[in-house]
DNA sequence: GTTGAGTCGATAAGTTTTTATCGATATGGA
DNA sequence: TCCATATCGATAAAAACTTATCGACTCAAC
């Protein structure tokens, strides 16, 4: 099949490429407002401590053009970035699981600033149920499903116990849901379709003490051996 | 330099890696709970989702060795994750920063299991200070510097405002902290030999959405065009 | 003008990570 | 005992991502 020309939306944009965006975007909205008027590679990489070639490509990805010896328009390229990851068209959103990570998420205002909208919490306590916390309401969890259907939520964010993630990601599959946001550290089984970003707390904690240790590891060794570190 | 025969522990496991060794841990710890002594990488794999080949390797990885035909014994392997991950030593964490995130994360029950130990939180919020929350104490931050230095703390959790994040980095790096896990938007400027781990919500949500967006459009083609989903 | 330096865009090289292939080994049943 | 099958380990191929190279373009200074 050969591609048509507005096949660049349908072209995937690296999974890596899509985290940075957001830094992109928070970056060349500062530039905005200190007045500047284009921004090149070699900035923006320099203030996000990246690869200017790394940079480049990324906002190649969204579309967005630049030009020799002056850089990105910033505005435009702003537009871009919110053409690419949709951060226009507002996206409903409902949380499950309101304790402790629950309410930090429905405290958090940032949400809308990328179009999203959470709407309500579920939750299985009685004390909580009907209640209202950072303006939202967190709701019985035995409505979620109903809700998700009628409202046609496709987003929702999971921040229930892990023995609960199973048999809550199989009623919201089951409910239509499209997209799954799972802080639980449980492996999802979910339909081909539905789409699950994992947000493994402990993992990623791991991960960076793992990391501390090898590096430890690695200046007593080079020192041992006399090797100097790198600048 | 050719690597001597114990550098196995320097030869850096790759982070892909490292990020999936917990979710094998807890599977292999769920198999031992049911009495089960081996276990396969198609069982695992199975479990989780992912590749048998992938689940091999990252094994391997840790040092743990199978047996064909049978597959890897379930405590000696857990040993060799724990080993690998230093699931055993306990690390002294501080949290900076007390708001709705940090005390999510005061609360949270499950860092001890993985060999962390969060001593404190550290806020400038006078009414927080020298209360308790989740057992936890909230100290006023001033007094950071001083007790990272003297405790010799390595590992902080920076869960503050955006607008604070970049000063306080500096002043735990001054103070000789060694790893940061930042919760901000920010891309943390730091000296080299000090390690950042990234947990930017907004960004893996954005990601989610866009990533949704995306296979929308392409099943709304695929359908267009008569190509039939795979299976 | 002409020159020089900074930057983009495209292509290519390099690296890392994932997936595949294949022989070797252990188990259970004929 | 021998064979079929499941699984490991090692090596190789493929894919994804990052970094480098180079020509072209634009602005500014001379």
């Amino acid at each position: 099949m050969s591609p048509s020309p507005n096949d660049q939306a349908l072209v995937a944009i690296p999974e890596p490429t899509l985290k940075r965006l957001p830094y992109y975007y928070k970056s060349i909205q500062g530039q905005r407002e200190a007045g500047r008027e284009f921004v090149s590679c070699t900035t923006l990489a320099e203030a996000l401590g990246l690869n200017p070639i790394q940079v480049r490509k990324d906002l190649q990805a969204t579309g967005a053009v630049g030009r020799p010896k002056v850089g990105y328009h910033v505005s435009t390229t702003l537009d871009a970035i919110e053409e690419c990851m949709g951060y226009h068209n507002t996206k409903d959103i409902f949380l499950v699981g309101a304790g402790h990570l629950g309410q930090a998420l429905l405290a958090y205002p940032g949400f809308s600033e990328f179009g999203f909208n959470l709407v309500a919490a579920f939750d299985v306590d009685p004390t909580k149920m009907e209640t209202e916390f950072a303006g939202k309401p967190i709701l019985d969890a035995s409505r979620l499903s109903d809700l998700v259907r009628r409202m046609h939520v496709q987003i929702a964010i999971l921040a229930v116990p892990a023995t609960a993630a199973q048999a809550v990601t199989d009623t919201l599959v089951r409910a239509g849901i499209r997209a799954i946001w799972n802080f639980t550290p449980t492996r999802l089984a979910v339909p081909k379709g539905v789409l699950v970003q994992d947000e493994n707390l402990l993992a990623s904690l791991s991960v960076l003490s793992k990391q501390l240790e090898s590096s430890r590891a690695k200046s007593h060794k080079e020192s041992i051996h006399g090797e100097p570190e790198e600048l």
